[in-house]
DNA sequence: AACATTCTTGAACGTTTATTCAAGATAGCC
DNA sequence: GGCTATCTTGAATAAACGTTCAAGAATGTT
């Protein structure tokens, strides 16, 4: 007997930066192998192919995510702030320059929506269930009394979600830290209105 | 002597149609030949190779969504309404199946930023002229009386720059009308108040 | 220490890719 | 109608791709 050598969710982890820095079809099997240090026949036996792979470091990301928003919420009684800060959060990694910038499940979907049935079903799945996290955080705030509930949480969530996206894709443009942080206050404003 | 046979718009049309369907880098030239009717040593005799015949597309892309644009404008004289139904247009262009509903520039930008620098360059330059152009139309809705001075027409342009952004990307796992036609009139009422 | 089992390695494979180019076709000009 | 110039055609090319697999290395068991 005798167990893996490599730790597979650093693989994973290393994966999906090379996907997020060239996208899928543009990652070679030579970038996978130069970034994860496995060599092909590892990454097929661990994974199936490189599609498996790209499965697998959708599924490690959005763990990696669900994560780390839900330590936003942990240590804090008031939901609507831990919305807020999620979102600054947000900003400041649009404006960090050595990680990459986007987000993996929607530049995946952009990417393979109308050619692969089963990663768009993946990145879906995940994409609501981030929503439904967001929306359940809005619907606490309006509990704890801190949101009206002249609009409904499905709603503020739906706006949210939509905001982050675009200020991700504003991003790629106008990547200068004012900007983005007064669009980000105008969005959390509106939204909680 | 002899001219060229093919009608250089059209083919960049059906280009620009590839490139949506498939991404620039899983459009093979074979591809292209299909959806353009030309053949390999037409495409690099009239573009030099498939990156200038990209190069072409997204430029007449723009062409043509900046003439779309305009259009809405010409027979009204109230800014504050172009606007409205230009954003209402676009959520319509989302929820039609027959035709890509992705933006090129966005989606070629997300492709191929961190790769190719012209193509980064051009279609920055194109989404700018393009917020400006949105911009002007705020500046002209004020001087028109119809949205107050409170905010700058520079800071309600980004806002619907970014609100456009957030439509297109969650319209790509939310095609329901009833969804997309209250968070753009949720947005455009936010943007103008 | 030798064995059996599993993992690792990287060269080799068949496809597919973007690109080229020489031959053929077509149009205008004298 | 023949000539020249230009465009069109599509087979050929070389490189790059994802994938496979048999040989080698390493571990745990006896």
């Amino acid at each position: 007997m005798r167990s893996a050598e490599f730790d597979k969710v650093a693989v994973l982890r290393a994966a999906m930066q090379a996907f997020l820095n060239k996208g899928y079809t543009k990652t070679s099997m030579q970038d996978l192998k130069q970034a994860t240090g496995l060599h092909p026949g590892s990454i097929y036996c661990a994974f199936e192919n490189k599609r498996g792979l790209l499965l697998a470091a959708i599924s490690q990301y959005n763990q990696d995510r669900s994560d780390e928003f839900c330590a936003f919420f942990i240590n804090s009684d008031s939901s609507k702030q831990g919305l807020e800060t999620y979102l600054k959060h947000i900003v400041e990694e649009c404006l960090s320059c050595d990680t990459s910038k986007a987000c993996l499940l929607t530049k995946a979907l952009n990417e393979l929506a109308e050619q692969d049935d089963e990663v768009q079903t993946l990145i879906s799945q995940q994409l609501e269930a981030w929503q439904a996290a967001i929306t359940d955080k809005f619907a606490r705030a309006q509990n704890e009394g801190d949101i009206s509930d002249e609009r409904s949480a499905e709603c503020r969530g739906r706006y949210f979600v939509m905001g982050i996206y675009g200020l991700r894709t504003f991003a790629n443009t106008h990547p200068e830290p004012d900007t983005l942080k007064k669009l980000a206050k105008q969005l959390f404003k509106d939204v909680c209105a």
